[in-house]
DNA sequence: TTATACCACGAACACCTGTTCTGTGTCAAG
DNA sequence: CTTGACACAGAACAGGTGTTCGTGGTATAA
């Protein structure tokens, strides 16, 4: 069902209200700017505009309504930051924290990022990594690195594994050779090293990476 | 001057009311909020929030306020991320685009990042690196480089350099020795190179690196 | 003590605001 | 033509809402 001429005026409005003002046009308001004396064809038209999904309204509250729909996505959707547990810091020789399984909630520090990196947040860490050991995976020191939780990879995946014989966890492209893997650096300068497949476990797979080198002041 | 408890209270109730229903609370929903009875202290109040820049008030507007102010963006931070215009590739051997001093909007691709790594986006923009002679930097092909626009630099500033002889672009660690300039890679195990000082032009501050080795699926 | 800010309370008021009701005109289906 | 749905206008109303006024308590300085 489409709108008319002035819904969709009304609609505008009542985005560039919001967003400039900071607060949600009157019904009187609304009227004024689209030539409608009459509060009850506001809010008539209101009420379609509710029924078509595009606001919402909240019953005897003064300016009791709000942009929803495809823009409120833009907005909500798009723009609300994805929250994803920092787990802790990692640094090779050590085993890193993988989230438990029951883990449900993480009440430690979260890092915020938003939906045009990370859509969604499941199976994702993040881990903050600590000293030189990863210069070869051109992860420096202080990084913080996303990952996402599994077992399997694909061939050419960034993958954070542990290496049974070596006691360490390095992060390296990971490709299957027969019964061996090669485990290719970040660095295209630097020479892959292999390992026997039974001595790598894949821990979770490299999502993002992210180097802040300034902070920058508020 | 400080704010008084009540003041702090009221604050962090607009604060939380506006971004979760959408629009500004009233006097009276402020007051039966923080526990009190009359509008007009309320209005006493809000009036002392808004001489210190908190929020701004419209005179006789129904829930005519709204949150301002360095904390204002901490808080509403959360949810607005930072759109830095990103004006294109790099490489070394090309100089790199640089925003133009006339240049008020940008209408082209954007990235968004959160506050929590971006507090605002002044003077900021971002390039995507191509190929992998920024290697030495701990940055790939594909990264993408936040970067402020600014002659100066402090010692130890990551940057990016325009070396004039050599007729191409790095980004190194700076430091200044006398007459010349020490251009120190990411890389702690490699060399740090030399330049005369006049040689070397700098174009910004690398303040922020993403590396997105996955797109996910939404 | 008095004076003066500062902070708070309650009441009253005028206007704002959403809702509802009656009425009018148009247009297509019956 | 009649009917009904749809879109609109105007008016009236009850309650919401910002503002203002008078009052009083508490601290600090003169």
């Amino acid at each position: 069902m489409g709108l008319s001429d002035r819904q969709q005026k009304m609609y505008e409005f009542i985005s560039k209200f919001s967003r400039d003002k900071g607060r949600p046009p009157t019904i009187r308001e609304i009227g004024s700017s689209v030539g409608i004396s009459s509060t009850s064809v506001v809010n008539y038209n209101l009420n379609i505009l509710a029924r078509e999904g595009l606001i919402q309204r909240e019953k005897e509250v003064s300016r009791g309504l709000r942009v929803v729909g495809q823009q409120a996505k833009a907005f909500l959707g798009e723009f609300a930051p994805v929250q994803i547990p920092l787990l802790g810091k990692i640094a090779a020789g050590a085993p890193i924290p993988l989230p438990t399984e029951g883990m449900t909630k993480w009440d430690g520090e979260m890092i915020a990022l938003t939906r045009e990196l990370i859509p969604h947040e499941e199976g994702l860490f993040a881990l903050q990594v600590k000293g030189n050991s990863m210069i070869d995976a051109l992860i420096n020191d202080g990084d913080v690195v996303v990952m996402k939780k599994q077992d399997g990879a694909e061939n050419g995946d960034m993958c954070a594994v542990w290496l049974k014989d070596k006691n360490e966890t390095t992060l390296k492209r990971i490709y299957r050779e027969k019964n061996r893997v090669r485990l290719q650096p970040m660095n295209p300068t630097m020479k892959p090293f292999y390992a026997d497949a039974r001595d790598v476990r894949i821990q979770g797979k490299v999502v993002l990476v992210v180097r802040q080198l300034q902070k920058l002041p508020a």
